[in-house]
DNA sequence: CGAGGAGTTGAGGCTAGTCAAGGCCCGTGG
DNA sequence: CCACGGGCCTTGACTAGCCTCAACTCCTCG
């Protein structure tokens, strides 16, 4: 209903979007050492499985929420946002994607994608057809296997939305959103130290449930802490074992975690003569 | 034992929601009966594929976190909750699950258990161990279906939760959790209006993310409302439009997408005046 | 050069977390 | 049998933390 207004909205768009753009370069070898897979001459050689190439500009949409799922892709180079869309227009951003991971298993199995997804800078993924998808499984069994290590991934997706979402104090979530960020770097090889945040101060602050202003002042609160050095969008880790304890703290415990003269000012201590707030 | 004890205590509404079910003769034919999945004879006469009935006492564990999966279950009776245990020992609840859910799907395709899933009450599972779970795929097409379809349910509880705990008020969020209950009642068949709540308010206060105290102050502000009547974990939704219009308020918005007004103001507060709970 | 978005920071009000007390119900043990 | 202890739930009081509004800077883009 809404879904199919916002699709119709955006005509030029999505004439762009379903223009063939053609399978470029390699095809299936270029996806498959996308995923590190190594594969058998034969199976490459063999036709009939397209794997097509398509770019993606920043803030350009690669599918729409509602829209019936005709591929499913992988990212090639660059990031993505998922999101959701609130009838009154709030997005909420479900996570970040970037390479080698898969976007729009979730409509696999249902026809239909229940997300959004959106560039944040200009992207290239793969596109596959779910025929050739399963075709591609069946010729290489070690694509099969990372195809089902992401969907085990996919399936643990709710316990870090969980965990970034849980009621602990603002600093902790993005703790938490930093630490996972950086295990992700680390596992594709990129350094886990330095990181450029390709997303806004909006879309952290969707993704872990505060406000936006509230994710900036935690950036300072951290920072101050000694976990980082912040620039923009440029983010250096300094102490990761300081940032992860703070991860890891809840809120019901004592204040254990930023015990390290981390506060120069005690701001909570300076309001305390705020009146009185009675009825 | 508390949630037996509990469940003694309410024996009108026990009889309504526990009613006879179909008892289970056992085996393929019963899960199948359970997923409402009609399957040819040959198909239940061949053998080899072994269904298990699993008994599982209130407060305990089906399986651990971390534990290797060893089958795939599903709610024939009974209600569970799924969680993630952190470090500090906090237990994050990512959802509950009741009659015809399946269990441990996550755990498919890496091997190990991700959460952890407890009774809340007396229930029983069927429980499929992998190689069969393939098996009866091939041999029931109907079945193979219902399995994805599921699949794709537990991929878009990522949306849920995010959903459940984003940044709204805690009335809100409240109300979408009674919302999805009831959605999910009705679809099994039972009555979306009167519901009995298996879990404590400390675990609804977990799963949407805010103290257990506030859900009970939001119990309360609902059923000033006029939306809820409310008798301990006895639920009856009295004005569902009304509660769908509180589940869908947000409280912030981003500007991106509405290029018009139509700011629907941050809460629903004009419902105020409302006699009476009690019907 | 102005417009506008992104980011930061400050001030103040309000939500919701925390602590506490009390009611209710049950199981245990005297 | 009853007293006791301990869960669960509710409600009240207090207040810390976050949201909101606002101002300002920086940067990009037309």
């Amino acid at each position: 209903m809404t879904n199919e207004a916002i699709a119709m909205r955006v005509p030029a768009m999505d004439a762009w979007y379903l223009r063939p753009q053609a399978a470029a370069p390699s095809g299936v070898a270029a996806l498959l050492a996308l995923l590190g897979v190594a594969a058998p001459v034969e199976a490459l050689l063999a036709g009939g499985i397209t794997v097509a190439t398509r770019r993606v500009r920043a803030c350009q949409n690669l599918f729409h929420e509602g829209a019936r799922a005709e591929a499913i892709h992988f990212v090639a180079v660059g990031t993505f946002k998922c999101l959701h869309v609130a009838e009154d227009g709030y997005e909420q951003v479900l996570g970040f994607n970037g390479r080698g991971e898969v976007l729009g298993y979730d409509a696999m199995f249902s026809g239909v994608h229940p997300t959004s997804v959106v560039a944040l800078e200009d992207s290239t993924v793969f596109a596959l057809a779910p025929a050739d998808l399963t075709e591609l499984c069946r010729r290489v069994p070690a694509f099969e296997r990372a195809l089902q290590r992401e969907l085990s991934r996919q399936l643990a997706q709710r316990v870090v939305i969980a965990n970034l979402m849980a009621a602990v104090s603002a600093e902790v979530r993005l703790a938490r959103f930093l630490v996972h960020l950086s295990d992700r770097m680390a596992e594709n090889g990129q350094s886990p130290r330095r990181m450029l945040l390709r997303m806004s101060r909006r879309d952290i602050a969707s993704h872990i449930g505060v406000a936006h202003e509230t994710v900036s002042r935690s950036f300072s609160a951290l920072a101050q802490w000694g976990c980082l050095a912040v620039c923009n969008r440029e983010v250096e880790i300094l102490d990761s074992e300081r940032l992860r304890a703070c991860a890891r703290s809840t809120r019901g415990l004592t204040t254990d975690t930023p015990p390290t003269r981390g506060r120069p000012t005690l701001r909570a201590a300076q309001l305390s003569d705020s009146s009185r707030c009675a009825a």
